[in-house]
DNA sequence: GAAATATCAGACAACGTTGTCACCTAAGGC
DNA sequence: GCCTTAGGTGACAACGTTGTCTGATATTTC
């Protein structure tokens, strides 16, 4: 619906580019104040509906975008309407499960996320969260994997909104949003005792992690209250990698006394000594219980045990979390524990060889 | 290295909150103008180095964070730093690997990025585009979904670099970086006819896509050059997630003429055939080729064959696309093919039955 | 018909930063 | 000793937007 009579955008430079339009230029379009356009943009209540519907004709004509953060600059101690999210790697599963439980709730509420990856080097993390903090996020949930967060205080007390997922943050406070990881990793390493278990082997995560520290503790809680020796070259911590999970696994179960079955806490731990197992032929003699569940494990054969968390609800937890800090900066933080299920699938109930 | 003397930071308000310090401020604390503040955080040349000393203690002491938002606004026609990603769903593993591949060019060259899920909600395209768009970044790496990508225009005029993976756009044009669909698709129901296959399924996802539509391109093109009648109940199309694949494959292989093999033309969709043929008991009889790998097919027993992607390629070399034209946005804009790989693994190996 | 009130529109400063330019000082050249 | 130059430093405007306030019309009230 354009009037031929109107004015015509600036005509296009050598490359075809046209810098975008800004409020004053609409404003010039439509004969009217830079201010009347920013009302009628932000639909705050008062222009009246002749001026409404010339603006807003002036601003298609001109394809007219707002620039958020020209806004948010004047709007002070305003939000971004920006949220940053940062992880160990999204194109693990467990962590792109969450992105996508954060994305939901955040996109309710117009905000963007940020996604980044730390990948291996978890000395990144501060580096990361400031170049977030620079680009002024609201709010920050992040998947502590450096040694500690102290770092975060001053940009806490700044008004950045912090949440914690999987793991809590050491250094300082905040709201936190785990899996029990020792509870049900105990409860996990008690039904391979039940079934008659006594040489139960740990192929852990990264030592340095709370996560596979918890998780580890609740394999030896439970082994202890079973009163059950652990051998120490039953214990294999700090994996990193399927391959590396693989390779180590085939060598426990080359072993002398190989253990009878398998408590592998972290999925793709979980997934290396599927294949291990699988490559040996020993998948219906050697038991296995994996921490996180994984794709297809209930279609393999056996079905693989696992305790399952939910890491889509603790995205959107944490997402509600951080937003609801946002909203009350004085309130308490929280832990919120997100249980966890063992799903017996058969390799968990394999019994051991009489 | 704080030195007693130095003057304190204004005290914390009651919430324990401190507004985040400014160049102003942290120019007023080392007692030289804003704009030497300026100097020394850019790292400009041309500033004494007691200055710079001075200067660097008061940011420290202040916890200054330049807000980028802020430079970017003066920076005239300067760069935001920002991408943003738009898929359909980052917990699907094929996006998720694409994210991954984006971050890691991006965060070579300091940039952020957006991650965004359009989920079943393909109308959402335009709108989580123009939130983008809003905030100003560079750049966006699309999926396309919509049906059409002719809004895009005005923003690329604009000056917004695109680039699109996964699917070519339609309505404007732009680089893209996909996969052979309709050949790999050709080849692997190819492989099918040799073994002597005939009646041979295509189960694929939402017809509108242009992805999905070359599969089936393909699926076709192989069967019509083998002169093999496609029965209409063999081609079943629109299917979205993995639970409705298994529901139809069931069916289909209990239908009075059952296909002897099925192409499964999406990561999803090659999981529920796969539990619907572990399910009846058919995965060593029936054979299936998956388009798109997905983590443990070469576990299952048999292993399933697929047509391989490699989505992380796919993701760095759209960045790499993208940040080419940000370079230069006058450049050609091309077409990146990656090629797909047929990978064998016994699923695809099984002949008709005699 | 004057005064009081809505209603609407615009001028202006400000947000936190950078680009431009002008200024000051000390060093070097004659 | 004067002029030039280089090296530092700062004042000021500007980026695109919104908050505040003031002003100009209509509309109502008595």
């Amino acid at each position: 619906m354009t009037t031929l009579s109107s004015p015509q955008p600036p005509p296009d430079g050598p490359t075809g580019h046209r810098p975008r339009s800004t409020m004053r230029e609409v404003a010039a379009l439509a004969g009217v104040s830079l201010k009347t356009v920013s009302r009628v943009i932000n639909r705050e209540p008062g222009v009246s509906s002749e001026l409404v519907r010339k603006v807003e004709r002036a601003a298609t004509q001109l394809d007219f975008r707002p620039n958020l953060t020209a806004a948010n600059l004047r709007r002070a101690g305003q939000r971004t309407a920006t949220i940053g999210l940062v992880l160990e790697d999204v194109s693990n599963p467990f962590f792109a499960a969450i992105l996508r439980g954060v994305e939901e709730v955040a996109v309710q509420r117009g905000v963007a996320v940020f996604a980044a990856s730390l990948d291996e080097d978890h000395s990144q993390e501060q580096q990361i969260v400031e170049a977030l903090s620079s680009r002024r996020v609201d709010g920050l949930i992040l998947a502590p994997t450096a040694l500690e967060q102290g770092y975060l205080a001053n940009e806490m007390r700044s008004g950045l909104a912090m949440a914690f997922v999987d793991r809590a943050p050491r250094g300082v406070d905040g709201d936190v949003i785990v899996t029990d990881n020792r509870g049900a990793s105990e409860s996990a390493v008690r039904h391979l005792l039940e079934l008659g278990h006594r040489r139960i082997a740990f192929i852990g995560g990264v030592a340095a992690l709370p996560t596979a520290e918890d998780r580890y503790d609740g394999y030896l809680d439970a082994m202890m209250t079973a009163e059950v020796q652990v051998p120490s070259d039953y214990v294999i911590r700090d994996v990193r990698t399927v391959e590396q999970a693989e390779v180590i696994v085939t060598a426990l179960l080359q072993s002398a006394q190989p253990p009878t079955a398998l408590f592998t806490a972290q999925n793709l731990i979980s997934m290396g000594a599927v294949r291990a197992l699988r490559s040996l032929g020993v998948e219906r003699s050697v038991a296995q219980i994996g921490y996180d569940d994984f794709e297809l494990a209930d279609v393999l054969n056996p079905g693989v045990t696992v305790v399952a968390q939910d890491p889509r609800r603790i995205g959107r937890l944490a997402a509600e979390a951080l937003f609801a800090r946002l909203a009350d900066a004085a309130r308490a933080t929280a832990t919120t524990v997100v249980p966890s299920e063992l799903i017996k699938r058969g390799s968990g109930e394999i019994p051991p060889p009489r």
